[in-house]
RNA sequence: GGCCAGGUAGCUCAGGGGUAGAGCGCAGCCCUGAAAAGGCUGGCGUCGGCGGUUCAAUUCCGUCCCUGGCCA
């Protein structure tokens, strides 16, 4: 069987990763697909950057608002959905478009996990009560593990000592026999790296517009239709100063401030972890430009053999 | 104008006769089912100015400047 084109667009938040994917899609017959692990959510809309049905050009998104805002979503079950909504887009004839910000994720779908349990809340909850002592728990059932793991990053730990007790075997063992790799696909990854400074004063922007555009006002229509304050989701950038705000604990001042610093700082790790992404056509601007859209065609088309 | 408090890192502040610390920010990095999460590492200073005491002053004394409060 031919492997199935697939482009992958990856990139710091406000990169321009949406509108480069929704030109490629309408270019290409694509259809795209949400790799965002916030976009997943319902109601989630201002805050998460989402495209607006009325901007999607009728394009099909796929992997959008499948989350109630208290649920706790995994890099597995991500994995698992996009690759059957993977499989569903080629089979019809059509391209898959992959792209958001959330790079774990992206690994999970394209290099897979090692066979692992699922979480385990209860189990979960019981080790958190001990946080001091779970580097040496660990030490005992995987000292290969606990070497890698720092001895404070507590739910790193707490997932390794998961991974050992529901399993019966050490975590580093587990993940030596190696992980499940998406087949049957032919990937382009294309990376977005606009100069980080033109970045920052763009996301110091944003975050300004998204306050102006009703930010505080989605998070009380979120607690209204009764979710609680302390839903996952609400636990993400912007939606917690949101809150914050709504309980008087910042001005909207502060709470745009912060949410601007902690955008930026997010906005760096991604740019750390997708530096490392292997086999990445890297063009060094903003996605909603002319000139790095017309690039980005033409890598697409040479990779689709199209002249 | 008088009295009181204060002036120490980009910010908020702790300290104290042997040229300084914390948190946050900032910079760099890590990641196998919570990842917009979590963690690691690292700069940063004329300690408000000028004099004096002292072997040694950011620390004590004097003076000036600045900020806040109270009184006029």
């Amino acid at each position: 069987m031919i492997p199935a084109p697939l482009i992958i667009v990856i990139g710091a938040t406000g990169s321009g990763k949406s509108n480069l994917a929704l030109t490629l899609a309408e270019t290409f017959h694509g259809e795209i697909v949400n790799c965002d692990s916030l976009q997943l959510y319902r109601y989630l809309n201002i805050g998460t950057a989402k495209t607006p049905e009325r901007e999607r050009r009728g394009i099909p998104h796929h992997l959008f608002d499948i989350l109630n805002p208290v649920e706790v979503f995994t890099a597995g079950a991500y994995s698992r959905a996009a690759r059957a909504v993977l499989k569903d887009i080629s089979s019809r004839g059509k391209l898959p478009i992959v792209t958001g910000g959330t790079g774990f994720y992206l690994r999970a779908l394209l290099q897979g996990l090692s066979q692992g349990p699922e979480r385990d809340n209860d189990l979960r909850g019981r080790l958190a009560r001990r946080p001091a002592s779970l580097h040496k728990l660990l030490n005992r059932f995987d000292p290969a593990a606990a070497l890698r793991i720092h001895a404070n990053d507590t739910k790193k730990l707490i997932r390794a000592l998961e991974v050992c007790l529901l399993s019966r075997q050490p975590m580093s063992a587990l993940h030596a026999q190696g992980r499940e790799p998406l087949e049957g696909f032919r990937p382009l990854k294309l990376g977005l790296d606009p100069p980080r400074h033109q970045l920052v004063e763009r996301l110091n922007l944003r975050c300004t517009h998204m306050f102006e555009a009703g930010l505080v006002d989605e998070v009380r229509q979120i607690l209204a239709r009764g979710y609680p304050k302390t839903s996952k989701a609400l636990e993400s950038i912007g939606y917690r100063e949101a809150l914050l705000h709504l309980e008087g604990a910042l001005t909207l001042h502060e709470a745009i401030a912060a949410t601007q610093t902690a955008t930026r700082q997010y906005a760096k790790r991604q740019s750390t972890w997708f530096r490392r992404e292997i086999d990445v056509t890297w063009l060094a601007s903003f996605g909603n430009l002319d000139q790095t859209m017309q690039t980005a065609i033409g890598h697409a088309k040479k990779h689709l053999n199209i002249l």
